[in-house]
DNA sequence: CGGTACACGTGAGAC
DNA sequence: TGTCTCACGTGTACC
């Protein structure tokens, strides 16, 4: 069936328009798969059936085509539970959907109001949506039985063929035809329905709850949902009930050769029989294919994605026949979403480390261990240290350095001059005859920091009101894309005749004089 | 085989003895297991056969005596994988070795001393030793056919039986019988050999290595092993040799029923024909039983030993008739190490974690994500404010660096000294090619800073190796009434060509020169 | 009894 | 080629 996503545009229409006219359906449409971040399906192709001749002014068939063309642009995320998108999630083969069942997996309205009789197809690139009138005037049966008759010869013998059961709310598809001839279904010895998609009337009226957001829903997820809808509990349930009706329905029984002493390896042995025309699983598709032999791959589509299902749900019939128990699907499917939130928990996980980290699930533990524990002992490392700070800062500086003097200079932080200069006073908690305070410099320029400070600093040098210089600090740091220099002096000073300002222009001139 | 460890002590003797003399063996040893904190095997009773009847002080019998009960107050780890504990660890029901297998899974040289040939039999409670002469008088296969003639009376038909091939560096047991008379061993149309403990005589000479810590142990298990063996890999190596031999001799094979048209639901099925007299896995065993029917009691211990081995390795056989091929053993055991490391991984994780944390895989999985991004945020929330702290602290008041880094100088911190100088290396978590280093200088003297720090720094200017100064920071602090200025650069270092001392050496001069 | 959690053996792909 | 990782369905234990 994935054949049909690699055709080009030409192909692909006549083998819709091939697949319709076989069903009788309205309208085909084919949902690829855009995988990882994105994670939906996408309309590839799509033909709808009345108005095949494309007359947009139409009356009558302007409605559905345009339903088909709103509905064509959806975007249909595979993990929202719904359809399109369940099939593929699930690797459903064969889904029957009546209008009954489908107003609790559509996604949006839209849906609903174009929904009729749908039978979608999940194979490994999308999945395939075949839309049926709601009165179907042909048997799908039988047009499967006359498009594939290889499909329906069966080898002679084993006449324990049980009539397949028509399920509840689902339209019979095989109250006509004889039970060794279900479409799709070469059932064995197991009491079987047809491969359609089961829903039990009994579901909840909950199912409405679409909105409800889960917790549980990680950050992954919601990144990839545009439109989020979540999986509810109720979705869940529900998804569990449609995959444990279809998986019930043994549509996909390996073989029609069921002789008993075959030597057959295991449970879910991969030698089929030669007798049948089984492609093995991850045959590749052949590259092109011409138009003129769009029915022969057809075929051969329909019988890779048999086998796609043979390979993807043989666990569940064993080789000898037994009964598929309906708590064994539920524990299956169970045991299935479990693994994949374990799964999604390793890459949330992945996600948090650092990225040259292996992808393997060891190395994502063992990784995590040791980024853990070393940011633990960072903490602790840092914690030590603040506290360290913290004490040495309410210490050394005796209650807080009050900043006495606002910075005299009325020169605002302005990034654009070249030099800019504060002078802050530091309250001294000892002699008062020695002022402390702090000189700060900005350097905006290329130029080398060093030669500031020693100009700074020889300046410093001959100004006699200036003590000592307590401390230096000096920094560079970018500031679009222009160095820029910080450097910090504490200087003690001492005299009352000590001009601030001038002292402040003065330094100012003395490090512009430079940076000119 | 279970329960005989039910036994009263007068029961048990007589089973004891009763086994010894049926299987001809110089002592038996029963093995009982404390699960979990223990984890190990204690000796529960044992019996050596040539001083059954307590003479302490015989010169012959005294060795072994003593051997023996030197060898009964041994604790048994059975992570260690090593014997006796390997057999109940790996489930191995029938396990033969002879000195020079021995060699290589003993526990400690007290054993390799004592032991000879030896029979392991693996059961849920813990395990049965039975230890053989060197040179054995009797054929155990003879002697077990004699004791349970109800195993070895098999169908008629069948007949594609291939002769059991004896094996390697282990005594033949089958030398004498006819194949299909192999004891526990009812073989199927598989090429088998015996169910004995096969080790190839191509074992690496490094199997010695037993006393290299595996980096792999994890806190649990280095806790629960105070002697400590831990599987290295020739270990692993060796053990899966030896539990690839066990389980490739289909010891365990159902049921000597292979009707092919019976409905048995899957491969590993529990419904055992019923023509055998099997009891189902986990019937409970009789809660007493008297010393006389020890007899009968040995027998049905035997089936139900027969029968745990039915239960725990009943994968390995399909229904149908196939080779369990050497590869897939391979696999298997792989596939269970795969698994161990990964669960071992697990524990490692939850234990850093919280200890309210729930025990399972997606709560430690989550728990650990959800503690892995608060540290993160810990983090950087600690270092931004640390750097607040920093910069406040050096801007007010110039904190005396914390001297992090060794002094690469040789030059002890001696406050003597006029001028010492000091580099450390920075770690750049960036680029290597240029490297961030700090330059210590602690100038001890009258003479202003100013000059000091002047000098050093028309010094750099001249450097062609020193690209920017990053940041300068200098304060000064009184020493014995002498002020002691400390400077310190950071600097940006390129070139291979740098010479660290000697820079440090000309730093050191100009500073001296200045203060002279 | 239903639901969850886990270990197991196995087939398939990646390298 | 073998080796390793992974997903799967299943059996079993716990609540």
């Amino acid at each position: 069936m994935d054949t049909v996503f690699l055709l080009g545009e030409g192909d692909r229409a006549a083998f819709l328009r091939q697949m319709m006219h076989s069903f009788g359906s309205v309208y085909v449409c084919l949902w690829s798969y855009l995988p990882h971040p994105s994670n939906c399906l996408l309309a590839l192709d799509g033909i709808c059936g009345e108005l095949a001749d494309e007359r947009p002014s139409s009356s009558a068939g302007s409605l559905a085509r345009r339903l088909f063309d709103v509905y064509r642009e959806s975007v249909n995320y595979v993990d929202c539970g719904r359809v399109p998108g369940l099939a593929f999630k699930s690797n459903i083969p064969y889904m029957e959907l009546n209008l009954h069942d489908l107003q609790r997996l559509v996604s949006n309205q839209v849906q609903l109001q174009f929904y009729q009789t749908v039978l979608f197809m999940g194979c490994a690139t999308g999945e395939i949506e075949l839309g049926m009138s709601n009165d179907p005037h042909v048997d799908l049966q039988m047009q499967m039985k006359n498009l594939f008759p290889a499909d329906f010869s069966r080898p002679a013998g084993d006449p324990n063929q049980p009539p397949s059961s028509s399920s509840s709310s689902l339209r019979s598809l095989s109250v006509e035809s004889p039970p060794e001839y279900s479409p799709l279904v070469l059932s064995h010895n197991i009491p079987s329905t047809t491969s359609s998609f089961l829903l039990e009337p009994s579901n909840q009226a909950a199912a409405a709850t679409i909105t409800i957001t889960s917790p549980h829903h990680d950050h992954h997820r919601q990144i990839r949902n545009i439109v989020n809808f979540p999986r509810t509990e109720t979705e869940d349930a529900a998804m569990t009930k449609a995959i444990l009706a279809v998986l019930s329905s043994p549509s996909t029984t390996s073989s029609t050769n069921n002789n008993n002493n075959s030597q057959q390896t295991s449970h879910n042995s991969t030698n089929y029989p030669s007798t049948t025309a089984f492609t093995r699983y991850r045959t590749p598709p052949p590259p092109v294919a011409t138009s003129s032999s769009s029915r022969n791959m057809f075929k051969r589509s329909v019988l890779f994605f048999r086998n796609l299902n043979i390979r993807r749900s043989h666990e569940l019939l064993q080789v000898q026949g037994n009964r598929p128990n309906t708590t064994q699907l539920h524990h299956m499917i169970s045991e299935r979403r479990r693994r994949e939130k374990l799964n999604e928990s390793f890459l949330v996980l992945r996600s948090l480390l650092p990225p040259g980290t292996k992808r393997d699930k060891a190395s994502v533990l063992s990784g995590t261990t040791e980024l853990l524990s070393s940011l633990k002992s960072q903490v602790e490392e840092l914690r030590q240290r603040n506290q360290m700070l913290e004490s040495k800062i309410s210490s050394s500086t005796l209650s807080d350095q009050v900043v006495v003097g606002n910075s005299s200079s009325s020169s605002a932080v302005d990034h654009q001059t070249r030099v800019s200069v504060e002078i802050t006073q530091v309250q001294s908690p000892s002699t008062s005859d020695a002022r402390l305070l702090d000189l700060r410099v900005r350097v905006r320029g290329e130029r080398s920091m060093l030669d500031s400070v020693i100009r700074i600093m020889e300046f410093l040098k001959q100004q006699r009101n200036v003590i000592t210089v307590l401390s230096i600090e000096s920094n560079t740091r970018m500031f679009e894309s222009v160095p820029v220099h910080g450097i910090v002096l504490r200087l003690k000073i001492e005299g009352d005749e000590f001009d601030e300002s001038a002292f402040q222009e003065a330094v100012r001139r003395v490090v512009d004089d430079l940076a000119d």
